[in-house]
DNA sequence: ACAATTGTAGACGATCGGTCTATAAATAAA
DNA sequence: TTTATTTATAGACCGATCGTCTACAATTGT
């Protein structure tokens, strides 16, 4: 029927570690959110990366053709991932749409511990980097702020159905709002080392709901 | 009685261009400023802002000891004209405590729009780079946010003795969430190249005094 | 055997932060 | 006046590291 995922024709030399193209070209891509979440774009080397992923630097324009274009691969990964954790968590029928709302934040703080404070937001350390990056990634990074803002928005509507949320609230503002003291409380979280700045935010969003 | 200011016996080589060595130092510090503010620590080079203010390069290490301990001075250099800025609002005893809050709003957003998005805030920034950062600069930071929270603290407390503000209010927690917003609507207004976010987050802040 | 394809390997030039030596221009001491 | 000392300029230079490129090794198809 259908064919091995892997193409069972495959001229050309094979890759010498263990892995496909595919996964190699994936294990490279989450290194970088890795790397690029701690360290920024512009001073995160590809050598660094490349090294843990053991994979040669002469082989990395091979799979990607610059670093500006791996760049936006790994930006693009980390916002379907970032959207993955926000579906897990907004659409969990088993807590009231606020109470999901607050487990998102819970296992943020969760994640911030356990990367000891280093990491944070992709999305918003690239954003403070403006500056210095390709141009093109303003507007990508802006739209994946846009597409969180849409599904964070829809869980608002959810809490005004359940009677959690006044139906008088505009729930785009408010989804707007919530991002732009997000990436606030995790810089200050980052720079404190404490999920302090997180839970303050929380408190005084969820009052702003009441 | 008093000397000059500038010591009346001056030994060695006077400075080429006319300004004294006082003021190149602080030159350059202005201009790391500004360097900084737009492209981050890491990756600003010392010679792009030693070309702009025209001083050789191995006359930066007359000045300076290093770049990190040139990062050190840019920084406490913009956090006392930030300081600067704020005491000229939060003073203002033409306004009413929370309109002085909106006049600082305002002036932030005016110099927005003069650097056409591009600038923010060099704190701000700075802390996102932190991975790629000299560790000392966290502490750094981190205590200017404590300054800038002192000082908000003070004026929310002005705004409880003049009845804007319940005296339920814990000043000092609402002024650290002020400034987590804050940070946090700088960046979206980086990435959006306009004021609307700062707006949508005063807009709230300030329904959340009432 | 030879072309086409695919991944590997390190050379390469540019640029960085930081340091070095040489020297210019002033005053102090001789 | 001459020489020493101080202060600032000037840019060459070094090792490290950046992103990119070219050569080639290893496989399959014809």
């Amino acid at each position: 029927m259908t064919q091995k995922q892997t193409n069972p024709v495959r001229r050309g030399r094979p890759p010498k570690n263990g892995y496909s193209p595919e996964e190699t070209r994936q294990r490279l891509i989450r290194q970088g959110i890795e790397v690029f979440t701690e360290k920024g774009f512009s001073s995160s080397g590809l050598d660094e990366i490349l090294r843990q992923e053991k994979v040669p630097k002469g082989s990395f324009y091979h799979y990607f053709q610059s670093k500006e274009a791996f760049g936006e691969a790994v930006i693009t990964e980390y916002a379907q991932y970032f959207a993955n954790k926000l579906d897990r968590n907004f659409n969990n029928e088993q807590l009231s749409p606020m109470q999901r709302l607050q487990s998102f934040v819970d296992e943020a703080c969760h994640g911030m511990q356990k990367h000891k404070f280093k990491r944070g937001c992709l999305i918003g350390n690239l954003g403070q980097e403006l500056g210095s990056l390709p141009p093109a990634y303003r507007v990508q990074l802006d739209s994946v702020f846009l597409n969180w803002q849409m599904r964070l928005g829809l869980l608002l509507q959810a809490a005004q159905e359940a009677g959690e949320l006044s139906k008088d609230e505009d729930t785009k503002a408010l989804s707007a709002f919530f991002w732009i003291g997000w990436e606030g409380a995790i810089l200050k979280s980052k720079l404190e080392i404490s999920e302090q700045p997180i839970r303050l935010f929380i408190q005084y969003f969820m009052r702003l709901c009441r």
